[in-house]
DNA sequence: CTCATATATGCGAATCACTCGCATCTAAGC
DNA sequence: GCTTAGATGCGAGTGATTCGCATATATGAG
C-alpha cells in the first residue's frame, strides 16, 4: 500500500533537500495550514513552535520548495505572496473581499473550456490562475 | 447620437477630476495604448510627449483613475502593476511566458459557469481575474 | 476676469515586501 | 568523526510604490 500523499518532508528527501531544524518546522507549519498563509504569517506560526528562525529563511525556504514543485505560490490582490502545498488536483480560488478568506473550488468544465480556447489561439497552457473576488450573497 | 465610448478625458470630467497638463498627457497615452503598460512604460511614453512629468504623478494618477473605475489594474506574474482602460466588455488574458506578450480573450461560457458556481457557494461575484500562462503550441 | 481654494504636482525621503552577501553552522555521505 | 555542499542568521540592499510637504494650477464663485 502506497501512501496517498507523501508528506512534504518525504518529498524534500526525494528532492535531495536537507532537513534542517528550521526547515522541519516550516514544513510542519505548511502541512498544518489549510489556508493560504503569507510569509509573515508562516513566520509567526514557525516562531510559535520554535523561536529564532529568521524571516529570510522563510522566504528562502518557500522559494526553494516552490522551485522544487512542492508548494504553490499565489498572489491575490493584497500584493504579498501566499502559499499552499501543491494540491492533488488543481483548484481555483474565491477570495471574500470582506474578510480576506480564501475558499477553494474546482470546475472541470472551466478547465476544459480553457484548454479549448487556448488550442484555438495556438497556445499550450503552462498554468493559470482564476481568482474570483466575492462577497456573501445577501438575501 | 451618443458616442459609443466616452473618452477618458470626458469621463474624468464626469467624475470631477481636474484636467491638468500632466494628467491630460497621461490620459492621452492611456487612450493610445492597446497593450497593458506598467507605470515605468507609461512614464516613458508620457516623457516622450512632454518631458518633466514625475513618475510619482503617474502612480498617483493611475491610482486615482482606478479608484474612479476608469482604468483596470492587473498584476501578472512579473510583479508590477499593469493598466488598461476599462473595456466595453470584460475579458481575460493569455500571457505568453516566453515573450511576456498579453493576449485578450473572452468566454461567455466561462463567465456563466463562474456565476453558477459562485451562486452554489452563496457568493456574489465582485470581480475576477483569469490569467492563463501559455507558450506557443509546437508542431 | 480675478480670486479663493481644493486638487495636483515635483521632489526627495520613506515604506514594504522581498533578496542578497557573507560569515557561520550543520546535515548527510563517507 | 570528517568533509563539504547546502542552509541559516543578520544586516544591508533592491525595486516598486507611497508619502510629506512646499509649490503650482484648474475650476467655480463672485
Amino acid at each position: 500500500m502506497t501512501k496517498a500523499h507523501p508528506t512534504l518532508t518525504e518529498r524534500c528527501r526525494q528532492e535531495g533537500l536537507r532537513l534542517t531544524g528550521p526547515r522541519r518546522v516550516i514544513l510542519q507549519v505548511l502541512e498544518a495550514s489549510d489556508d493560504h498563509p503569507d510569509v509573515e504569517e508562516l513566520h509567526r506560526r514557525v516562531e510559535a513552535i520554535e523561536p529564532g528562525v529568521n524571516i529570510a529563511t522563510i522566504y528562502r525556504t518557500v522559494n526553494t520548495l516552490a522551485e522544487h514543485g512542492l508548494i504553490e505560490r499565489h498572489s491575490f490582490a493584497d500584493g504579498r505572496m501566499r502559499f499552499e502545498i501543491v494540491p492533488e488536483t488543481h483548484h481555483d480560488h474565491f477570495i471574500n473581499v470582506e474578510t480576506g478568506e480564501v475558499v477553494e473550488f474546482r470546475s472541470d468544465e472551466i478547465e476544459r473550456i480553457q484548454e479549448e480556447i487556448a488550442r484555438q489561439y495556438g497556445f499550450d497552457i503552462v498554468s493559470h490562475t482564476l481568482d474570483i473576488y466575492v462577497r456573501p450573497r445577501k438575501g
